[in-house]
DNA sequence: GCCAACGTTGGC
DNA sequence: GCCAACGTTGGC
């Protein structure tokens, strides 16, 4: 089983988005970015865990936990140029773009923010504290995972 | 709202 | 293929 890190902006699209929909599952759509779609599309297998991130808001950090119900296929909000991440280079015969299909587990029992992840030595390797990294999706390891969910029983240091 | 860090685009 | 210009991300 794979781990990952999902980033979203709670104003556009929150855990309790997720949690809301019907079977508290719904695609990921408007990864526009090669590094991001590769490994969602190459990498990213059904049963893997995912981090939910809240970024570009008052408290950044991780909120939750979901789980990839359905392994990539294509991204058809790119075929449609009412979308807001429409992409006319990409089409259903020969798409570009990829999603994913997610499902809400659960709530962490508190945020685990940005700031107290970067105070934490052992996760200085994770993707998502190493300066000028923007992709909305990266890889958490099993060991990075185990130690961040330590974390949440804990009182923030 | 600012701006650093990247990714992408397009002229040459 | 180079690289300047531009757009985006996202923390602060």
């Amino acid at each position: 089983m794979n781990y990952w890190l999902m980033k979203s902006e709670p104003e556009v699209y929150s855990i309790d988005d997720l949690a809301k929909q019907p079977r508290k599952t719904d695609y990921w759509d408007g990864v526009r970015n090669y590094q991001a779609r590769n490994m969602m599309r190459d990498q990213m297998k059904k049963g893997d865990r995912v981090f939910f991130y809240h970024s570009n808001c008052k408290q950044p950090g991780i909120v939750g936990i979901a789980e990839i119900v359905k392994e990539a296929y294509p991204d058809f909000t790119a075929f449609d140029p009412d979308e807001k991440y429409y992409d006319p280079k990409s089409d259903a015969a020969n798409p570009r773009w990829y999603m994913v299909d997610l499902r809400y587990k659960r709530k962490l029992k508190r945020t685990i923010t940005l700031q107290e992840l970067k105070n934490h030595p052992q996760l200085h390797e994770m993707p998502l504290l190493r300066k000028g990294n923007r992709l909305s999706i990266m890889p958490v390891s099993k060991k990075q995972w185990d130690y961040i969910l330590k974390l949440e029983n804990k009182m923030a240091k």
